[in-house]
DNA sequence: GTCTATACGTTGATAGAC
DNA sequence: GTCTATCAACGTATAGAC
């Protein structure tokens, strides 16, 4: 992975702490808005109340800013697969997979829309982690999904297109949002939409890898309380 | 909907007509590529073969060639779903419409991407579009398909999120093509992986709609002849 | 009708003040 | 160590030339 995706060293005064802490959350919402070039030094400066040059003093470029954010972001999306192992229960391991896949979409679209940001225009900053990190992690998991599937635990399903499929389904809540309130004739996803989209995605993919029976929407509501 | 998002009206001389075209074309590139804040006038300009202030004299700002690019593309999305009718067969309307998708997915990538941007960034141009024309056909789709849930032909299945997994299922594979290249170990999507990528997202839709059987991969070779 | 030289505003970054 | 006044470059749009 390039140095530059590295977590920056937690260095410094309470100061510079606590100021790059601000403008890395003021700065995940003006790239969620606009993407890289979208955004601003002064609106990262103004959402995060403090002045432009005084941003420029604690993170040097913009781009430095932004990989930070992404750093993060990455962080997040990677810690959630420790259940999909062999020896598991394919439904269980892959129904809470989704479920903590969706949760994430709800708490943190913010998060989301960076992300899809950044590869929907070719990756410039995290195409080695996408190629590497991400690539080897992916490899891993659908050999435990292949070896399922030849122990007739689940239906033959490509394992990786069922990986990118998983992550489309989930993440469009957040990065189509717009889209999705527009459908369904809301202002905004609330806790109850949430709940419905999760029921239906778990649904979808389960049927799909020949695990019948829906999910009871009972399943879904003790996961996800009303935000 | 808008005038703004209206096709603009064929007038002009030839020359107007044909640099018009040279220019839409060239934006539609540059546009996927970066965004409405990406792209600058030089890009288009240089794309399309003409001086920065020649593109200005044809289309008066940089809005109003994104509009007209986008406006090509609605006009492009919506002419798919004509097979989705009370009478027609479940399992044959919604192969049709889901190979359709994808096969523009496969063949217009660029213009997934700038309306993917569009809407992940609030969708400040085509918001009224989308809670307008979009809606209503989709609520009368979704209409059609309560009637085969009713009747019993497919399985129940919340209609609206239908379509938004159908969509986020095929569109994901132009606008996260470098994440799905990444993980499939390739430089570009072929003709292969878009055959593999329509067999699989059929086969999940179909059996989430509890219509068994999954398809022959012969049936997607006759469509999609390498590109 | 077609194309170009020019002006104006914004933006990212730095040299310098406290 | 923390913050601000200033600069150089870029990008859009228009007034004007052919």
């Amino acid at each position: 992975m390039r140095a530059a995706l590295q977590d920056r060293e937690p260095g410094g005064g309470r100061i510079r702490q606590q100021q790059e802490a601000a403008i890395l959350e003021a700065a995940e919402r003006v790239f969620a808005r606009g993407g890289f070039q979208g955004a601003t030094m002064v609106d990262i400066a103004q959402e995060a109340g403090l002045s432009k040059s005084n941003v420029h003093y604690y993170f040097g470029t913009k781009a430095d800013i932004y990989r930070a954010v992404l750093a993060n972001i990455l962080r997040l999306w990677l810690a959630e697969t420790d259940r999909i192992t062999p020896g598991a229960d394919p439904r269980e391991a892959l129904s809470h997979y989704i479920r903590a896949k969706m949760r994430l979409t709800a708490e943190r679209p913010e998060a989301s829309r960076v992300f899809a940001n950044e590869v929907l225009h070719g990756a410039p900053e995290i195409g080695d982690f996408l190629r590497g990190t991400l690539r080897r992690l992916v490899a891993e998991k659908a050999a435990v999904i292949e070896g399922w599937i030849e122990r007739g635990r689940i239906a033959a399903v490509d394992p990786v297109h069922l990986f990118i499929s998983l992550w489309a389904l989930t993440q469009t809540y957040a990065d189509f949002e717009v889209q999705v309130c527009a459908l369904l004739g809301r202002p905004a996803l609330g806790g109850a939409d949430y709940r419905r989209a999760t029921a239906h995605v778990l649904n979808l993919l389960l049927r799909g890898c020949g695990l019948d029976g829906g999910v009871v929407s009972e399943d879904v509501r003790k996961e996800m309380p009303d935000a």
